[in-house]
DNA sequence: TCGATTACTTGAACGATTCCAGACAGCGTG
DNA sequence: CACGCTGTCTGGAATCGTTCAAGTAATCGA
């Protein structure tokens, strides 16, 4: 399905900015907005900071792009995929990788007491120190 | 132990500030930098919102509190307990609580294809709904 | 107690993100 | 294919939590 159809699907009207910014993230997963918006602006130059930062946000409501806040930096995004998949930070350069669960089909993702909450998702974040920083 | 003996023996020095914040996250667990302050001040009036930060981050690295960011919101801190538990968020009002890691000890920390990195520690956080919210 | 070091205070700055008003565009209807 | 509505984009400014800077005050070791 192209990109457009599925902005179609999700009844988002389709933008030049929008499609560019589904692409810049296909391509650049797990990159922050600003870098998100300097790639967009290698094909359209005249994008505001802000389309991009709205164009994520209504991505990332409907589901198109799943957003990742690691603690201290700012938020990271990605083009969603069904799976269970979690990440890697590293603790020096802030690089991020993906992750499959451990443990096959999610059995971290229960917790044994909830506290009454209603648990609806989980988050996983490793953190750690990427190959390159971990070898200086 | 005392926070006085727990300070000093991390080679930290003893002040009115750092024993009000201690004393405050331990009645408040799970608050932010702006609720300690508030707490802190009920003791303390004159305290600093830089105090309170700074406090908190020289506690934090010397490993008595614990700092947790919850996507989207302020960070909050929590007296470290050595053992590995995790958090639930309220995606409504925000309250968190612990959470006992499910399968004994800590298997969901340890992912199978780490990329290379070299993993430190893992973070994890149920997203939610509380008791009360769920409710509503 | 004295001195050096570290912590605190006040005040301002910062980065990432959002809000606001107005101009503009895509989309469904006729 | 033209029309108008609704939602989007632009540019600027504002916001929040947090950190930086310089000066003062407190703490710890001798």
């Amino acid at each position: 399905m192209t990109d457009t159809e599925q902005l179609r699907e999700l009844g988002l009207r389709v933008t030049q900015p929008r499609l560019a910014v589904l692409d810049a993230v296909g391509h650049h997963p797990h990159a922050d907005a600003d870098a998100l918006l300097r790639a967009v602006r290698t094909t359209l130059p005249q994008v505001s900071v802000q389309a991009v930062y709205d164009v994520l946000r209504a991505l990332a409501e409907a589901g198109l792009v799943r957003r990742i806040e690691p603690a201290g930096h700012p938020a990271r995004y990605e083009r969603r995929v069904a799976d269970n998949h979690h990440h890697v930070a590293c603790r020096s350069c802030s690089a991020i990788e993906d992750v499959d669960c451990t443990v096959g089909h999610a059995p971290c993702l229960v917790p044994s007491s909830t506290s009454g909450f209603t648990i609806e998702s989980a988050e996983v974040t490793f953190w750690g120190l990427c190959p390159r920083c971990s070898a200086t």
